[in-house]
DNA sequence: AATATTTTGAAACGATCGTTTCAGAATGTA
DNA sequence: TACATTCTGAAACGATCGTTTCAAAATATT
């Protein structure tokens, strides 16, 4: 009945990821949008609705990459279910001194969370997908006795999963690659640990 | 020679403090502050010169009032060197549930610092001062021997840290009090182990 | 009391904000 | 080919942004 877009929805959201990603929610501009997208205004607020529902939209395709990330490490199944959780930390800290760009959550969640539902929402479900994969991971863990009886799961997940976010704030701040792979260890050393 | 300020400055600045700790600096208007710090436009340009100013005035005393709160738990002499470390994690954790307002460093620090050097700069002051509070702490406990050799005051310093910001953010998103007094209990049970 | 200097209040600045409007170009369907 | 519908492009919307201006009120000093 009518013309199709001229565009694919799915890499202009890309587009607008990254730069909301990089400039957090309120420094970014409709202006700035419209230049990363190259669509006009009119047609990102026809298939976008506006800048807040954008963002959200991007916040889920941002949750929804993440987690596939993760889940592409469990594939590899030579590794034991400790070793895939100390495979993950490793390729994460790898990757903090390439990529200059925190956790798109934990920035949105610091940003807009405190007063913004719907933010909060999306936020906590790409959080509990990641922590989720983490928990079961160590659950399996837990059930072949490479994690000792004390240690609870969900906790060690958690820790993990806050460590990600403030190693990546900590190598922003000091730019001391050698101090996160520190800390990372401390942490991969707790999990080895009897107590 | 002339006429005194109607106001006390440093007062004024906590106001506008309170402002930016909760909004951030980008969702604060300057008609936020005029309103909030109850001073005229011309007073606070004059004062404090413009937002981006008056922002790192309000993070500088964030980073002064922050270490301040440490250094008091410092004066209590009848605990060992651990045993404050431990008081002040405990300390922290409990205000958690209490005061719904992250760390102002880090929040500033995800939404700024990654193209702000100033504020980049204010921050680590801060950071350095609080992490080496910390550092001193574990030095002196490691010198009782209550820290095992093999432990780095540096990164434990810096773990403590990170993990207050975390365990906050945590809250935030999870509001569970009971998960944040894990997380914490696992990181002191960390400072103990001997190894 | 006179003076020099600063603060104060109100108004307005241009720029940019997010958003809407609308005429015309484009195109899937009949 | 003609129609119905949607997308596109450019312009403009009112609101708010951070900041400046300036005359008048205020007051520490001489």
């Amino acid at each position: 009945m009518a013309r199709d877009k001229d565009f694919i929805p799915e890499e202009k959201i890309a587009k607008a990821l990254d730069v909301f990603w990089e400039k957090g929610y309120n420094a970014t501009s409709m202006q700035d949008l419209v230049e990363a997208m190259q669509i006009n205004r009119s047609s990102l607020y026809n298939s976008f609705g506006d800048k807040h529902n954008l963002f959200l939209e991007c916040l889920r395709t941002y949750g929804y990459l993440a987690a596939k990330d993760y889940e592409s490490v469990l594939t590899l199944k030579e590794l034991s279910p400790l070793e895939t959780m100390e495979k993950i930390i490793d390729v994460y800290v790898a990757g903090i001194v390439y990529d200059c760009k925190c956790c798109m959550g934990m920035k949105s969640s610091f940003e807009l969370a405190g007063d913004d539902d719907e933010v909060r929402r999306v936020i906590k479900t790409a959080s509990d997908r990641t922590i989720g994969i983490f928990t079961d991971l160590l659950r399996r863990a837990k059930e072949q006795g490479e994690l000792s009886d004390d240690k609870d799961p969900v906790v060690l997940a958690h820790i993990i999963f806050n460590g990600f976010c403030g190693w990546k704030q900590s190598y922003l701040q000091f730019k001391d690659a050698h101090l996160v792979k520190k800390m990372a260890g401390y942490t991969k050393l707790h999990l080895k640990s009897p107590f």
